[in-house]
DNA sequence: TAAAAATACTCCATAGGTATTTTAT
DNA sequence: ATAAAATACCTATGGAGTATTTTTA
């Protein structure tokens, strides 16, 4: 059977034109490669040099070899860089799910980070609801979640990257709007807009110890899953909420925003499937531990 | 170092995804195929297959080793066939040179056979006087010349293929092409348009002892390299030539042909080199003995 | 005669085979 | 309990090394 063995020392002497030289650059002696070669040739059924004791010469056949041999390691060498790119999760794909608010938090930079040390991973992003978030990941069907906080059991994991502060955001004709000050105790009694526990558990939770430790338990009117619809409608003056700060680069104009004295945060974090085998995944996460 | 076997065993387990089924594929034993396949993701440095004692599964290197592992052995199958190609002649280039006159005789045809043979070979055809023919296959420039008979000393040979029969030319409105019938005896006296020796031995040759049978030498009023061009001149009434009766179809209005009753031929054939490596070469003379 | 390829001979690494063990269902 | 992969162990092919012979310019 002809082995890569046969081309590589093949291409050298057929390069060289000498066994000697030859037998030299791939590192075995002169009389393996003369045996290398002539087996070659017997098993090819033709001669592949014209040989004399001064000289070696390629025939037609030869060098018809010389060219096609060529293609044949490098498509051998080809194919090694490519399966351990692959293996590196240098190469490949990556589904990333995040939830909706993520786009205005500094994660799109994150992943920004990653995509340029990883320029032939193809990306393939979709936006998802929490729950629906850590079904895909469960599932199989992403490999990676950028959600809020949320404590996982393995083969599960969850790893904070960022906490985003959290802000009042009151319509921009709202009579509180117009005090120098501001606090969580003043939205006693108004109407909250916010998502439903299920959809945003670690964002629910901080805004109702934050009210609790205000000594009240804010009124719901409206549930609603997205926190970009919850930023329309405190704009058009329906209620008002507490959000993400960033989120409020959504609808700058018709809401104010006013921090809070205890700059209460909520965490975000990636959630993924340690038995996930993508090496995009580990790469993913290396890349992100760097940074 | 990782060999075509490595790639032909992984590839026939990773599309039966089964040691025992793969390894009866490759006809090997089922430990042999699960050594190599280690070895293999050992000099990779990676996992190919994901393994439980009841399935095999690629990984995602696995699948991009698949896909070009593929391509690695075609360009070996192919590098294989197109070099056997090349070293049985169905493949490659031949120069054939060729005096003029031969397109007007049968070798075309042969030539035309040849080329339905062997499709892939290229034909390079050169137009040579017969000298300038001779040096080309002595030179290397050309691998086969057809030609007039040249006897040869090895390395180099003459081998005949037809012989072409011989007729007086005359012009349409000469005297004796008035005449019932006209032998060589009729030519004494007639001035003769002929090929200088030395351009076509082997037809002056035999002009010449027609004559002297007849008891004349001919007396040659203009010699001129190429058959066409004596066709052109008899027809223009210059002079009468003896010509290869296929010559005649050049210029078959303003000449009368006339068969020579003695039926003297010229001799065609093909000269080459047999120290000549083109294996198209001995193809073409193989294809020209069969025919 | 001298440079270089081919060959003779030896050694040992490793591909391959058989038999057995391990593993997960 | 069983199917299937991994491993232990053995054999022998053949790749590689050294030394020598052959070849031809």
């Amino acid at each position: 059977m002809i082995e890569q063995r046969h081309l590589r020392y093949f291409l050298a002497l057929a390069d060289l034109l000498h066994y000697g030289k030859a037998a030299a650059r791939v590192n075995v002696a002169q009389s393996s490669l003369s045996r290398q070669i002539a087996d070659l040739e017997s098993q090819l059924g033709c001669q592949l040099f014209v040989r004399t004791s001064r000289s070696v010469e390629l025939t037609s056949a030869g060098l018809e070899l010389q060219r096609s041999a060529r293609v044949v390691v490098q498509a051998m060498d080809a194919a090694i860089r490519s399966t351990q790119a692959v293996a590196r999760g240098e190469k490949g794909a990556l589904r990333i799910a995040f939830t909706s608010m993520i786009a205005w938090t500094g994660l799109p930079k994150l992943i920004k980070h990653y995509a340029a040390s990883a320029p032939e991973v193809n990306l393939e992003l979709s936006e998802l609801l929490p729950d629906a978030l850590m079904k895909a990941v469960q599932s199989g069907e992403c490999d990676i979640g950028l959600t809020f906080r949320t404590p996982l059991q393995p083969p599960y994991h969850y790893r904070e990257l960022l906490h985003e502060t959290l802000s009042i955001a009151l319509p921009a004709d709202h009579r509180l709007a117009r005090k120098a000050s501001v606090t969580v105790g003043d939205l006693v009694d108004e109407p909250f807009i916010l998502s439903p526990r299920h959809t945003a558990c670690a964002l629910f939770d901080s805004i109702n110890e934050l009210c609790r430790q205000h000594g009240f338990e804010p009124r719901v009117r409206m549930y609603t899953q997205l926190q970009g619809t919850i930023v329309n409608l405190v704009g058009e003056g329906l209620g008002v909420s507490i959000i993400p700060t960033s989120m409020s680069k959504s609808n700058p104009h018709s809401m104010k925003i006013v921090p809070i004295a205890e700059a209460p945060t909520v965490a975000l974090g990636m959630v993924w499937n340690e038995h996930n085998a993508n090496p995009c995944l580990a790469a993913f996460i290396e890349a992100v531990e760097r940074s």
